[in-house]
DNA sequence: GTCGCCATGCAC
DNA sequence: TGCATGGCGACC
């Protein structure tokens, strides 16, 4: 009899023993069935231990091994556990995160009142007249009764095991690779020179862990250099794991590297896709069935076999970073992979972040460049027009407007850039305090007047925008500051013959909507666009030649000390959208503060400029990448809840803290309630990373004891971007 | 997370 | 005494 070591996705930070008369050394990554309490949970085999610390009488076995998948690798299993102990999360959730749902779900039971676990169980049906807590299981158990015995899903839901991963391989049956001789291939672009070099220096790199920033301007050809990069890879059989922010924003990508390697295998894991798709890429990859692993930030956990290169594309953009659940940073997780792995990687970006631009200088990173544009020849001119003496008409200044209209003469497109949807991001009221409030949240409600209601962004909670003022029944409120609907309306006004088209999250609910809109801004269906960031990511439109910045102040005195450097990086990305063709571009930003070294970086285009500027204000302010943080936040439907919580959690650390440690006090966080839940911070900083890595591994362990009500959920942060 | 256990509290 | 609620630890 063999004891089993499994992870299971629970929020606690332990592995769990089970028997089991018939498991191999080889079983050590697979998917196990296991009873855990009452439930059947899908788990990971970790580890064959000789011996258990539980006593042999506690032991279960387990339910089924899934054998006829592939196991996770060895070093699929060491990514997952890095993972769990860097961001000092539970390795289950890491692993039940990395694994595609669908492959969980295959095995994982609910108890049902015919299910057969109940009949193991003291509680049974009886259970249902007992009363007692009216746990979520039971308030289901006693719906389901109601509702009568009409449930067709138990089938599904307590299978064979094996023959259930079998239905499913069938059904993950990829289509084999278009056969098609008489396709030509297509026709490479010609190299410029330094793109040639650096191709050059990372082929000739000596084998193994190769960390590369490729700093290269908007239109400087980094995509090509990737394929390049692929192309070698894939021509000595190995597999290339290619990230990017947000797959379903950027088609173009996706639809380059389909085309330039039509025989190649491979995966895309769209987040848009369905769990099954994603399922299926996965199984592939495992498999080592992929050529090509294209994905957002999940897709670095895709087991990869014949892994020979990573590249990450827009290494700067924060949705790398998970905000919820396990935290992690994709980008930083796939360096460690590379170098776990000895794989080079490539973070490619024009504007890097601060943290990889400083190992860059350090010279921990290979720092290559492009310096100029592939196709384009030049870059875009950078104009700020200064709004404290301009007379704005509907926010936009005369020189703005004076540009759309020499586009809309010339026929070309304009991109207004506004990062703020809606009509007005508030509802106010003239005659007395009243605005329009989120109930459940600190923030104000947004004004949607195309479907005349009032929405939180933070927790979606909407009502129709009153006639008059609920407080003092004023009738005249009045919709405050400008988003894109109000600035679509007033272009339209100021622009009758033109095309406006807003292109927003509110209209591109859909990846359809999304593609429908490319669709309609390629064929020139469209003269002005006006655009959240969405419209800054990627693309190359060629016939916009001007864009135009708008509202971009507010970032700038924002207390989030990120916040200049989203500003940039945004601005830069944005600006970069103009003059990619032939056509030159131009970019004109509305500010009340032109003379702000931000703005004289950009106007430059200098993000060499500005991250050394950057940089200084934050080694004078102790601020990362100087100092290294986590954040230990806590959310309670009361304030004091949470707080208390994470006062506790101070005292029990400050009792014997690390010289090297420093431990701020709890505060309420900026956005202190959201969807009515209460949330609180302690910020913990450290000048030494490691100091802060074996600090944070002997407290957060001991978190999980503290006293906390019910009601109170809290989570550890380490890197977090929003402090 | 979810459960069972136990202490507590209030109604009868 | 009877039943509901809240805190707390186990789950292998």
């Amino acid at each position: 009899m063999s004891i089993v070591r499994v992870a299971i996705p629970v929020p606690v930070p332990q592995l769990f023993d089970y028997t089991c008369d018939h498991a191999v050394l080889t079983d050590v990554g697979r998917c196990v069935r296991v009873r855990f309490g009452r439930r059947i949970e899908t788990g990971v085999i970790v580890e064959l231990p000789a011996t258990s610390d539980i006593s042999p009488a506690r032991l279960r076995p387990v339910e089924q091994i899934l054998r006829d998948t592939p196991a996770m690798s060895a070093d699929w299993l060491a990514l997952t556990r890095f993972v769990a102990r860097y961001y000092h999360a539970p390795v289950g959730e890491v692993m039940a995160l990395a694994l595609p749902p669908e492959l969980r779900r295959a095995t994982t039971v609910d108890i049902r009142d015919d299910d057969p676990l109940l009949a193991l169980t003291p509680a049974g049906h009886t259970a249902l007249n007992e009363g007692g807590r009216p746990s979520k299981a039971r308030r289901h158990l006693a719906a389901l009764v109601e509702a009568g015995p009409t449930r067709k899903s138990v089938a599904r839901q307590w299978p064979d095991g094996d023959a259930t991963a079998d239905l499913l391989r069938r059904q993950w049956v990829y289509p084999a690779a278009p056969a098609n001789p008489a396709l030509t291939p297509p026709k490479l672009p010609t190299l410029t020179d330094e793109q040639s070099a650096v191709l050059e220096a990372i082929t000739t790199a000596k084998p193994g862990f190769f960390p590369v920033l490729l700093q290269g301007v908007t239109g400087a050809g980094k995509t090509e250099v990737y394929l390049r990069l692929a192309e070698r890879s894939l021509a000595e059989g190995k597999t290339v794991l290619m990230m990017v922010p947000e797959i379903a924003l950027t088609p173009q990508f996706e639809s380059r590297i389909t085309e330039r390697f039509p025989h190649a295998r491979i995966v895309a894991l769209h987040s848009g896709a369905g769990d099954m798709a994603r399922s299926r890429g996965f199984l592939r990859a495992l498999e080592g069935d992929a050529d090509i692993v294209l994905g957002t930030r999940l897709s670095v956990f895709t087991p990869l076999p014949r892994l020979g290169l990573i590249i990450v594309d827009e290494e700067h953009d924060p949705s790398y970073k998970q905000q919820e659940g396990v935290r992690y940073s994709a980008r930083d997780v796939a360096v460690w992979r590379a170098h776990h792995q000895a794989v080079p990687i490539v973070l490619g970006t024009a504007t890097p972040s601060l943290e990889s631009w400083r190992h860059a200088t350090d010279g921990r990173y290979r720092h290559l460049r492009l310096t100029r544009r592939a196709v384009a020849a030049q870059m875009p001119t950078v104009r700020l027009i200064d709004t404290r003496r301009a007379k704005l008409d509907g926010g936009l200044s005369k020189p703005l407007i004076e540009a759309i209209g020499q586009r809309l003469a010339r026929k070309e497109q304009s991109l207004i850039f506004l990062n703020r949807r809606g009509f007005a991001p508030v509802l106010a009221c003239p005659s007395c305090e009243w605005v329009s409030a989120c109930p459940h949240c600190a923030a104000n409600r947004v004004v949607h007047l195309k479907d005349k209601r009032l929405r939180c962004h933070h927790c979606g909670f909407d009502s129709p925008i009153p006639i008059a003022c609920p407080d003092c029944g004023e009738q005249d409120l009045q919709p405050l500051g400008r988003g894109t609907q109000k600035l679509e309306v007033h272009l339209t006004e100021r622009f009758p013959d033109a095309r406006v088209l807003r292109v927003d999250r509110d209209v591109a609910r859909t990846r359809s909507d999304w593609l429908a809109l490319l669709a309609k801004i390629h064929a020139g269906e469209a003269d002005i666009l006006v655009g959240t960031q969405m419209m800054a990511k990627g693309h190359d439109f060629e016939r916009l030649t001007l864009v135009g910045v708008v509202g971009a102040d507010a970032a700038l005195y924002a207390s989030d000390f990120r916040a200049p450097e989203r500003l940039f990086q945004q601005l830069m990305q944005v600006g970069g959208r103009a003059g990619r063709s032939h056509l030159a571009g131009e970019v004109l930003i509305q500010t009340e503060f032109g003379d702000h070294p931000l703005f004289q970086c950009l106007k430059r285009q200098d993000a060499d400029a500005f991250a050394r500027l950057a940089l200084d204000e934050r080694r004078q302010a102790g601020f990362p990448p100087f100092t290294f943080q986590a954040m230990l936040g806590a959310d309670a439907p009361q304030l004091e809840d949470a707080i208390a919580f994470l006062q506790r959690a101070r005292d029990d650390a400050m009792a014997d803290l690390p010289a090297a440690l420093m431990l701020y006090d709890p505060v309420p966080m900026r956005m202190h309630r959201l969807a009515r839940r209460e949330r609180a911070q302690l910020l913990v900083e450290s000048t030494e990373r490691a100091a802060l890595q074996q600090f944070l591994g002997v407290w957060v362990p001991r978190l999980y004891r503290l006293p906390a009500g019910r009601e109170l959920r809290w989570r550890v942060d380490v890197d977090p971007l929003d402090v």
